[in-house]
DNA sequence: AGGAAATATTACTATAGAGTAAGATTGTTT
DNA sequence: AAACAATCTTACTCTATAGTAATATTTCCT
């Protein structure tokens, strides 16, 4: 347990561990949430279920987030954003296209063997409001492009063989997203040999 | 128009031809469901909306199906046993297992970017009740292994390169499913363009 | 201690939409 | 024509649950 962890008795800090506080408070209830919504589906799982998990009461959770809506965007928020940061960071790195283009393969499929990641294949766009899934759209456009891109350059260096970098950008997202959808994380394959044999198998056909 | 499709005058024929007539409406109810579903998922699609479109009120949906899971369930089972027909077929015929894989992947693809594929992907299991979940993912799981012992069949007689069946077939099939929820039926890429992309792409890692 | 701010609860409203009961309408058979 | 079966409608019930109003409790600060 850290300094950081304890209360402070300080008059100083105790704001900030208010702040604090609500911050895992908020943590906690998109935890769980987001285990019920990827194990029960989002329509299924009531604001009730999740407050009963928590010890509390549903207007609990409304003190902490407007509505459902915001719940399960955040969720989903969380996942994108996890996804977007490994596209990002190995494009700018250095080195051949086909290996930075495996970094975030890796990364990708490991993300989508987790909770935050799973959510956001699991539950449909539908779920969402109208402005959220307008949101969501365009921060999976945005991945898709920078890895699109990252193909292209791939192919552009000769690293990475053959022409249409949509669709084998396609290819790789659509195979590496459903893992999401089939992965049991209390299963018995452990999750890097899932996302080690799905990335392997798709590299096998991008190697120039 | 043939004989079959006119109104049958003769009494012998009369008995048939309500039953046809029968199917015919359980058949547009199913269409008209399986474009609601795709467009705004289950959950956002009442019995009213389908209804509405077919110029009829909600209790003559429920004259031809039991309940909405029922509506569902005839839409999901209908894609897949269009896969599963695709995949059964191709299995039985001759050749090297990669070019039997190759036949299966091309017909698979091709339905997921038709309605009664889509719905399929579209719409999660959670969506059906206990039961229809349960034999939705048996009969999932059947195609999934027919699939996976053509891949076997394709590494043991040398014509697919790589080790692990099991991956490489969740590989091809998750690139194959993901197509359902991202392809545009209305949009600007022909259907056997996407289609050719994606299977040339994971082909070209499977040829030994 | 006493007041303010934040956090939580009890007890409720409101609504959408699945599903149904009862009966009207249409068509068929004899 | 009369009885019958199938089909469809009007008008409803019923339930689940998202979201809220009012109020109580706890924590913090001076």
């Amino acid at each position: 347990m850290s300094a950081q962890d304890r209360p402070n008795p300080s008059p100083w800090g105790s704001l900030k561990d208010r702040a604090s506080i609500q911050k895992r408070k908020r943590e906690a209830v998109l935890e769980t949430a987001v285990r019920h919504f990827n194990a029960r589906g989002f329509v299924a799982t009531s604001m009730d279920d999740v407050a009963a998990e928590l010890n509390v009461t549903k207007p609990t959770i409304y003190h902490y987030f407007r509505n459902k809506d915001e719940v399960l965007f955040a969720c989903v928020r969380r996942g994108l954003e996890a996804l977007s940061e490994a596209a990002v960071e190995a494009s700018g790195e250095r080195g051949p296209g086909l290996w930075r283009l495996a970094q975030v393969m890796r990364r990708y499929g490991m993300i989508m063997t987790q909770d935050f990641g799973r959510v956001v294949t699991r539950t449909g766009d539908f779920e969402l409001s109208d402005e959220s899934r307008a949101t969501f759209r365009a921060l999976k456009r945005e991945i898709d492009l920078t890895m699109r891109s990252l193909v292209q350059e791939g192919i552009d260096d000769g690293s990475i063989k053959g022409t249409d970098a949509r669709m084998i950008t396609f290819t790789i997202t659509g195979a590496l997203n459903w893992i999401g959808r089939w992965y049991d994380p209390d299963g018995a394959i452990p999750a890097k040999e899932v996302v080690d044999g799905v990335v392997a198998t798709l590299l096998a056909g991008l190697e120039a």
